[in-house]
DNA sequence: ATCTAAATGAAAATGATTTTCAATAACATA
DNA sequence: TATGTTATTGAAAATCATTTTCATTTAGAT
């Protein structure tokens, strides 16, 4: 939280009309929601709250939203085993918001985590490396996360 | 490749009996089709496969099939990001079949790899220590894979 | 050989996501 | 500021993997 990344409207137009795009009201709507939460909401979690300002927007227009900003590197999509895609606002700047997801298995909460990645991010370097080579693959992203009991479920 | 660990009816039938389930036709040709092969089988390419012999057995028993398989910890269920479950045979005695996957984002070929395993698992335990502490989180599985393209798809 | 609960299959239901298409609105231009 | 072009939108329908329902069949205990 501490506001570490609030960007106004104008940076947002910006951004979309950079990328020849339109900014438009229920795009802002949108962003202004995904600003407002560190949670992993879902389409219909964005679509529920975005309503309450603009009952006219619709789900459609969320998840053309949501891919539209994925595509620009704004919005990050995982997916934590329940069926339904998870989307949350890239922090910093593009691609620079590396962190890894604790999902518990029993509530569904979801938490980042940033330590040990250093550590991940030599051993995977490393695997990459002997995989690209025995492989012939060449590796371009990859994915990590932990499932468990948070503090509690475990109760 | 090498019959590593083909199973005999016998040895199946004994499975199910010893877990308080019945041993039928339907079930015996899906393991038929899982034993078969090595690669990763959505439902509807075991449905396929099985049909060719019994085209009396149905999509459904496949789905309920192979969900008994997993909860009797026989078949392992991958997610490749490709909006269908894929569905495996574990090759030895339970569980004891610990690999990853590299998966091709472009001809969804996957290759599965235990090289790295250790040190993977190592890099997991001490991360699994901090985190655990730290967020009072206990973690019961983890999830890693990775992405790129296959030799074929990288020309 | 008989009986009973477990297992099956067909069809319908589900639920997230996508597509279609006519109506609307952003914004470049006059 | 008014206007035209084209991207964007919303409602409804379509998709598609998976699940549920329910009447019928069958494994395997007796």
């Amino acid at each position: 939280m501490r506001n570490r990344c609030r960007r106004g409207v104008d940076w947002w137009q910006g951004k979309f009309r950079g990328c020849g795009y339109r900014f438009t009201v229920p795009r802002g709507a949108i962003l202004d929601v995904l600003s407002a939460t560190s949670r992993h909401l879902s389409a219909e979690d964005v679509y529920v709250e975005v309503h309450k300002n603009h009952p006219n927007i619709g789900l459609t227009t969320v998840y053309r939203t949501l891919e539209l900003l994925i595509q620009m590197g704004l919005v990050s999509k995982s997916d934590f085993g329940d069926k339904r895609a998870r989307y949350e606002l890239n922090k910093d700047r593009e691609g620079d918001n590396h962190h890894h997801h604790l999902v518990c298995t029993k509530c569904g909460r979801v938490i980042d985590y940033t330590e040990f990645i250093d550590d991940e991010v030599e051993l995977l370097k490393k695997t990459e490396k002997g995989l690209s080579k025995k492989y012939d693959f060449k590796i371009t992203d990859h994915l990590i996360q932990f499932y468990g009991l948070c503090d509690k479920c475990k109760k």
